[in-house]
DNA sequence: CCTCATCCTTAACCTTTGTTGGGAACCGCG
DNA sequence: CGCGGTTCCCAACAAAGGTTAAGGATGAGG
């Protein structure tokens, strides 16, 4: 992938049709990037860090977490192609969760200087990378909602219907399959369940003909229990800036 | 409260310690901020709602939800005085959740064209602000470990312990005792359990001589048993900008 | 000081989720 | 192609939490 597809992904993602003007996308365009290949699980950056640099994923998954104390891990988020997961870091100096790869992935790193010049200098950039890490806690308060008041079943149909609406924007998803590099385990991390509750849940879905989860790949086979199931309502992805 | 000192709050909660300059300082103190006084359990804003202005909460109590479609509620985050809980409304326009009063309380109310146009001429305050936001966001997400991995009497003892150390910022708190005005139907929410096994959570906590939490007021009897179910780590909190 | 609404409290029973332990399928590597 | 680790799968039992139903305390307002 090339440094404009790159640019091109990253401006998707900021929602750049609004908002944005000429200097401001060349601004973008200059930033220096730094192009990585990142191994299946190795940490990018952990709880206790002061990292800097920003991540952007070009190609891959990733997941920020939180480890406690009895060794109990509780995934926040999943992270695709054009996300920014450490954004925060900018103005949040220490790392409070870890940030880690499920697949082999593609990261493009750009140093918290030169976010820091170029918002300096452009004001709209400053709003639509802010708009960002909004929509990340809009996001945060939607996981707590779907820990705190769902099922484990509606849980688990949420965070599909979530990612793969997410996928669909960057064309990720073929019809009605698509890519959720979870082991089971990592699953039952993202959902607040034990790994076992978690193959239950799957093999209950499955046995009702709503959704086959295997090894990484979803397949949705029936859409509106599915949509019944998870009651998933989008505003809270906020995707259009303009409303 | 006179301005002056409502002014002294917002620069507190802000860490303007750091980073803010003379000039700063009155660009804030100019802010147009009109006061109001607010009945308990009234909305301030609600899911769906376009605002046109930022919550300042002077004296008082509130707290931010949302309620799923079969009528389940969730408390995502208390606000205490000095909290902004709508900044994010700023960028992101429609509101996601709803944000209602516990207590009467006294507000204050900003534009957000006044604080646009702040931010447009003042990049310290526009990072102060950021950083504001990406705290809110750090504090979903311990919301999200707290909600997903831990016992239910873990739960309440953490949210318990943080919210002392946000009030005793402030200054809110008697040695041992302190206002959290809560409901145990309210507590539930926070904790996504049922108001019974609230009420069986509490009077645990109470009969282990750990902690008395009646009508709104909580005692700490036990510090080290507390803090051994709590499990609290402040650094989430990120109360220290310098680090 | 009485009343009504809200909040707190508790019990009995039921459902969901966790625990333990084991076996089968899959996959990358030698 | 076979081996070893990971992942998936499942059953039996235990514990945490939900449901239903009801009585008692508290406090604001008449």
């Amino acid at each position: 992938m090339d440094k404009e597809s790159i640019v091109a992904t990253l401006l998707r993602r900021l929602d750049a049709v609004t908002g944005l003007d000429e200097a401001d996308i060349a601004a973008i365009r200059a930033l220096p990037i730094v192009v990585r290949p990142w191994e299946a699980g190795r940490a990018i950056v952990s709880d206790g860090d002061r990292p800097t640099e920003c991540c952007l994923v070009i190609e891959g998954f990733c997941v920020r977490s939180k480890t406690i104390m009895n060794g109990q891990r509780q995934i926040l988020s999943i992270h695709i192609s054009g996300d920014i997961p450490d954004l925060q870091s900018l103005y949040l100096h220490r790392m409070d969760h870890d940030l880690i790869s499920l697949v082999p992935s593609r990261l493009g790193f750009i140093s918290h200087a030169a976010l820091r010049a170029m918002t300096r200098r452009n004001p709209n950039i400053t709003e639509v990378l802010w708009r960002d890490t909004l929509i990340d806690a809009a996001m945060f308060r939607e996981w707590i909602v779907n820990v705190g008041q769902r099922p484990a079943a509606s849980r688990l149909a949420h965070i599909v219907v979530e990612l793969r609406r997410r996928l669909a924007i960057t064309g990720y998803t073929e019809s009605g399959a698509f890519e959720m590099p979870l082991t089971q385990e990592q699953i039952g991390e993202t959902l607040g369940i034990t790994p076992v509750h978690a193959n239950r849940i799957i093999k209950q879905l499955r046995d009702e003909n709503i959704l086959d989860i295997n090894r990484g790949r979803v397949r949705v086979l029936n859409e509106t229990r599915l949509a019944e199931l998870a009651q998933f309502d989008d505003r809270y992805l906020h995707q259009s800036p303009s409303l």
